[in-house]
DNA sequence: CGGCAGTTTGATGTTACTCAATTTAAGTGG
DNA sequence: CCACTTAAATTGAGTAACATCAAACTGCCG
């Protein structure tokens, strides 16, 4: 519990990668906070990064815009998670980040990160595992979007979700925090906000889900599987 | 010059990712070899990979299969490049592999791999740059993917192969050789062959570019990068 | 109460898919 | 070298999925 104390209100710190950089008292020492309000901009692709970023409470996303607007939501990221895990190797922001709710954030210098790498076997295998999970997850979503129809991919999206509020808060009721807008959710399957709330008024009506004050319910999980599911 | 004599075919094994690794005589010593034909399966998504495999010659394409047999085409390798980056640090195939042309292959047993890594500041960094390239390109597909037209997907596709068989080839009056099917295609860029077909058409009609006898020639580069860059 | 952002609904347009037939190209064996 | 076979590419007609435009509706906040 000793890691908490420097940051009280980060629960995250404890676990995963986080936790495993805060086992040296140096990166600690090093750590830097900050506090955004919701739709803040946290980064922008080719920005150089200060430091490594983790978000400690609230929500963001990391995206890549083109020219004319559009722009594809990559991830969305929960307590816990790194916001842009490249920055560990690069200097540079391969993609950009907002914050979704309002968010606080911890910040490590990469050297820190880099030298605790070299010593221990727990960093370096930490920040594989992220990695890999990073490239599945964004390979997964490319699968999603050239194959799946509108359903299977906001279905995929909401399950994929689901999990990771899931693994951060007690559910009950299938009732999930649940901050996005449909322009998110657009923006996140490659869809109209409007097609998206065509295909969530036809789940409404199947019984599957319904969305509401920020509190996503889910009826009939099997349905959503059946619909969103990789495998 | 030393390097290829291992490796006679193999003209890349003097640079980039395969020529770091190559510099120790260790990793010379349990290089393995195998040839495969055109449409040989060479790895197995959830499949335990004995060596890490790097393509000496031919094409090979990377993909995720759904249940119902669509498939998501992720990336064609050339020459030189990692079949499956992943497998330096976990054990099994995070997707599938297939042989696109007749192909020669050489593997490394991992552990080679990652205690050439713990030495010097050459491979670690070769690994990080190849899996940052590799997050880059997938990333840039699932925003294609999901944000652009028919048309804006394959001159993608198109730019992208371009200039990874110009950085092995010499190329002259913009003739590329190009062993894919438009089935491939399709595959990589979520379409139907059917569609792609018209694309081409239309693109031919145009005078952009043609295809035949396994050789891509573009006549107008200005307007299919207008089409196909994400900036 | 009025205004604003987000969602829903309807009508219509476009893009890409499906199915099926035809043409072209690429082998294969005589 | 030429018939025969087979895979790939093209073309056409009809359809389904999703986009676009615009209006109406909802909840929220000052």
């Amino acid at each position: 519990m000793n890691s908490t104390s420097l940051c009280v209100s980060c629960p995250h710190h404890d676990s995963g990668f986080c936790g495993t950089l805060l086992g040296s008292e140096d990166a600690r020492r090093n750590q830097r906070f900050q506090t955004l309000r919701a739709g803040a901009q946290i980064a922008v692709r080719n920005q150089a990064a200060a430091d490594v970023l983790v978000l400690c409470t609230g929500w963001a996303f990391r995206y890549l815009q083109l020219a004319d607007g559009r722009r594809q939501i990559l991830k969305f990221m929960l307590p816990g998670d790194v916001l842009s895990p490249a920055t560990i190797f690069q200097k540079n922001y391969p993609s950009s980040v907002k914050a979704l709710t309002d968010v606080m954030l911890s910040g490590f210098p990469r050297t820190a990160i880099r030298e605790r790498c070299a010593i221990g076997p727990g960093a370096p295998s930490a920040v594989a595992s992220t990695s890999i999970a990073e490239m599945r997850d964004v390979t997964e979503l490319a699968t999603i979007l050239g194959q799946c129809s509108a359903e299977e991919r906001i279905a995929y999206l909401l399950l994929r979700l689901m999990s990771g509020i899931a693994a951060r808060n007690v559910i009950r009721d299938n009732r999930y925090p649940f901050p996005l807008r449909q322009q998110h959710i657009a923006d996140a399957v490659g869809l109209t906000p409007v097609h998206v709330s065509r295909v969530f008024g036809l789940l409404r009506e199947r019984g599957v889900l319904t969305m509401s004050e920020g509190v996503l319910t889910v009826f009939d999980v099997p349905q959503l599987e059946r619909l969103g599911s990789l495998k």
